[in-house]
DNA sequence: TCGTATACTTGATCTATCTCAAGTATTGAG
DNA sequence: CTCAATACTTGAGATAGATCAAGTATACGA
């Protein structure tokens, strides 16, 4: 599993075997169910093995933003390095399971695997540009373009996990879609119209085919997420 | 000079002396030139010891979206880590001086200093967080809740550095804020306009003093940046 | 199987922010 | 010191997207 997580960034094979041995500990997450809380203690960070995911922050007037979807291969946990507690919370969209890296353990491999350091500050990075791409697409595309771009980059992320890029189930809701990309559940229900009416897409329910990836890739400035 | 940056977050001082022994080189930037531009390789990441910087990315179409203004004892670099490349560029806001920070040195020392990398995690972990709160202002509050979030968010990191909490100049145009903050310079000039008629601030030109820093807050939802 | 809750769609209206435009203030070069 | 360039302010009008509202489809528990 974690072949998926590491290899494609350039680890060695042997050494991901190694680090193999360090993730025993698995949990499951039924779906609506959370992986970890605002508050609870992070000691070690998450690689989903199957199912998906959202981040979600609170703010002092309690409002939710989902600052992320997570697919198979990737990592959850990031963000609460700061202060050893977590300031997110992690909810499953379905039912998940992740293998569990706990933070101290990976240091002490770390002083045996010289690859390592390297390859975890490369998936930190990856989340903080991430998380400035989203930020330019909040700040800078109009509604279209934003949701041209999550089911681009949906599609890419679903593509290199080995599925269909054309064809996928959602496993949020509009309102989830909504939240993440600054707009509201009616707008997002309004673009899948317009887009399906225009015949980018075809949508029903939470089902999508996407059947024009040139014309949405160019909305979407080729790329964010 | 590290001490700024690494005490703060926890680690012990003996071995930020053996860290501060790591930075030697130093780099000078003069007023709106870049410490490193897009496609540059990244092999170090660089501690501003004084001036101010943006950190930017530029769309395929063209547009450039700020992500972050950094003030002395801040970071710059951490999102080129994934492709050793770097995926933005750092502008200098005023004439200013980095130290920098060569990740393959950091490693080697990292051998040796057990709190090193569990302490370059936070630091990284804090961006991620940040970025994060930046992309909930930009998908949930209104452009007066932004500048609010924005005006506290800088008083407090002046405060930090020992400067005025109420009273300080914007290294950055009105143009620069409203690109970071999703707006358009003429929403910045409007807001700036009004808050002063309200009381909350007076301002002219670059020159900022709060007056009612207990309402900006609560405008802002007490935090982001 | 039915009935209720949840998720989604679509329309009408409203409004925050943008765009366009004209002006003033400040800065910097010569 | 003067002029030009840049930065900022303010107004009027346009519009993308929000809000409010009503209805339809789907999922789920009894």
């Amino acid at each position: 599993m974690l072949s998926e997580i590491c290899l494609p960034l350039g680890m060695p094979r042997n050494e991901v075997a190694q680090l193999d041995e360090l993730v025993q500990e698995r949990i499951r997450i039924p779906k609506g169910k959370a992986l970890f809380q605002l508050g609870d203690k992070a000691d070690a960070v998450y690689g989903l093995r199957f199912g998906s995911l959202k981040t979600q922050l609170e703010d002092a007037s309690g409002h939710m933003q989902i600052t992320g979807f997570l697919l198979p291969g990737e990592i959850v946990g990031l963000d609460g390095l700061l202060e050893n507690t977590h300031v997110c919370q992690a909810i499953a969209l379905e039912d998940s399971e992740v293998c569990v890296i706990p933070l101290n353990e990976l240091d002490i491999l770390g002083q045996k695997l010289p690859s390592l350091q390297p390859q975890f500050r490369r998936l930190m990075s990856k989340e903080i540009n991430r998380s400035h791409r989203l930020a330019m697409a909040l700040g800078a595309l109009r509604s279209e373009q934003r949701l041209a771009a999550f089911l681009v980059n949906l599609s890419q992320r679903l593509a290199i996990l080995g599925y269909s890029p054309v064809e996928f189930i959602l496993r949020m809701s509009r309102e989830e879609i909504g939240n993440y990309l600054g707009l509201t559940l009616e707008t997002i229900s309004r673009l899948f119209s317009r887009f399906a009416r225009e015949g980018l897409i075809r949508v029903q329910q939470r089902e999508v085919h996407i059947l024009d990836m040139r014309t949405l890739q160019e909305l979407s400035g080729n790329d964010c997420g």
